[in-house]
DNA sequence: TCTGGGGTCCTAGGACCC
DNA sequence: TCTGGGGTCCTAGGACCC
């Protein structure tokens, strides 16, 4: 059997750990910019507050219920995230982090001591630690269980669990859920659905198997087969190594200045090579794009990307900065309105045993210099690990000429010091 | 009138997830 | 005035190989 554990209201409750006052109100947390809804309490959902709903359209329901907005301040969601993890992993043998608020865990031996009952204190022992509300739902396989939570989550009754322990069970539920509600059935894909009849889930694990296969590929014919009992997809209980890296925003006013541009990816540059030394990989290509609003008059409608093959995989900053900068050079059209722009870092290979990696035929850097690049990038981050990140950092990253809006942040209430201190003197 | 068979790699676009 | 960010996988088609 496998466990889906979902925190409830993410981020919403994130906000709730660390301000009680907000408890039994309308809250919602906005995507970066301040644009869009990406988490609501159940008080906001219940306004008619949509996912992914733009702030602007919705002020006044907003101002007249008197819902607390907030900034999305991912330093303390990633770090609540993982406080919620580590408590999940002392409860189960094996266990797969699916996102940032939500794991599968492998029940296999719980059932001698009892499902319910232990599902039930997975339940306490995470509200007690970490103080985030999640609902669990267990079945045979992951997609099932997927549901399963859906159901402790939706249905008051079932008090955050839902177990769905045999075919019955599991037929029952599917026929009470809408087929686009079954996780990998997308928008078009329930659509094309309901166009041929297949309404529930139930109908969707009922129709023929060739037809599914046909019309929804491998993956959803995976689908059908985990509704059916038969489980396909393992916990992957190790992360696999990253295909690709990326940094963009949306900038909170237009930038037309190609200087203010460059800053900008600069950035962005440079915050992608951060997470590539994390990962502890190397890239050999680097992707910018810079685009015009989608919901921008026709004429100054741009999407513009293009990529740069790096001569030789790297890590350092400096390289990755210059690679981009060039790309932009010629991706950039003046007198247009850029709202967001962004680097993509691809090609990721291992930097563990370098000496394994191919060079160039007319390899201009020599190896000193590698080495050099590697002792500067480790002083780089040990500085910026030590007095914050943007303490030392190279010329062209700043923001004299572009900003994001952010303008209800709560404090990083975890991880920074100073910002708890704040909170002391305001009150 | 008539032009093989068996592959790989790459990319763009679509669909999906949170 | 104001509409997020970061990913993955799959497929089809093109280009190439022998």
């Amino acid at each position: 059997m496998f466990a889906l554990v979902d925190c409830n209201n993410f981020y919403v409750s994130c906000e709730r750990v660390f301000n009680p006052a907000l408890n039994g109100r309308p809250v919602v947390v906005l995507s970066n910019n301040d644009g869009c809804f990406i988490s609501r309490s159940n008080e906001a959902k219940a306004l008619g507050l949509p996912m992914g709903g733009p702030a602007f359209r919705f002020r006044k329901t907003l101002e007249e219920h008197r819902v607390a907005l907030y900034s999305a301040n991912f330093a303390l969601y990633g770090d609540m995230s993982s406080r919620v993890m580590n408590t999940l992993a002392g409860l189960a043998s094996t266990m797969e982090v699916y996102s940032i608020d939500e794991a599968f865990l492998d029940m296999t031996g719980f059932e001698r001591i009892g499902l319910d009952e232990y599902t039930c204190m997975i339940r306490r022992m995470v509200r007690r630690d970490t103080g985030i509300p999640v609902s669990i739902g267990l079945a045979p396989t992951k997609t099932l269980a997927k549901l399963a939570n859906r159901m402790a989550k939706k249905q008051p009754e079932y008090e955050g669990v839902c177990i769905l322990p045999d075919r019955e069970a599991a037929r029952r539920a599917m026929a009470s859920m809408e087929v686009g509600d079954v996780w990998g059935i997308g928008r078009r894909h329930s659509e094309f659905l309901n166009r041929n009849g297949v309404k529930t889930a139930l109908d969707l694990a009922d129709a023929p198997p060739g037809w599914v296969r046909k019309h929804l590929h491998i993956t959803g014919a995976r689908v059908q087969a985990e509704l059916n009992g038969n489980s396909c997809l393992p916990l992957e209980l190790v992360r696999p190594a990253k295909q690709s890296i990326c940094t963009s925003r949306s900038f909170g006013s237009a930038v037309t200045d190609k200087a203010a541009l460059g800053q900008a990816v600069a950035h962005f540059a440079t915050k992608c090579a951060l997470k590539l030394r994390g990962e502890g990989e190397l890239a050999s290509l680097v992707t910018v794009f810079i685009c015009t609003s989608p919901f921008e008059e026709k004429h100054l409608r741009y999407y513009g990307t293009r990529s740069a093959a790096l001569p030789l995989a790297t890590q350092d900053t400096l390289a990755i900065v210059r690679a981009a900068e060039a790309v932009l050079g010629d991706l950039f059209r003046p007198g247009l309105p850029y709202k967001k722009a962004g680097v993509i870092l691809g090609g990721l290979a291992p930097a563990s045993g370098s000496e394994l990696h191919q060079t160039t035929l007319f390899d201009s850097e020599p190896l000193q210099v590698q080495e050099s690049s590697a002792k500067l990038m480790q002083a780089l981050d040990a500085v910026n690990s030590r007095y914050g990140q943007g303490t030392l950092r190279i010329a062209a990253d700043t923001r004299t000429g572009w900003k994001q809006r952010q303008e209800k942040l709560s404090p990083r209430y975890t991880t920074s010091w100073e910002e708890i201190i704040e909170i002391r003197v305001d009150s």
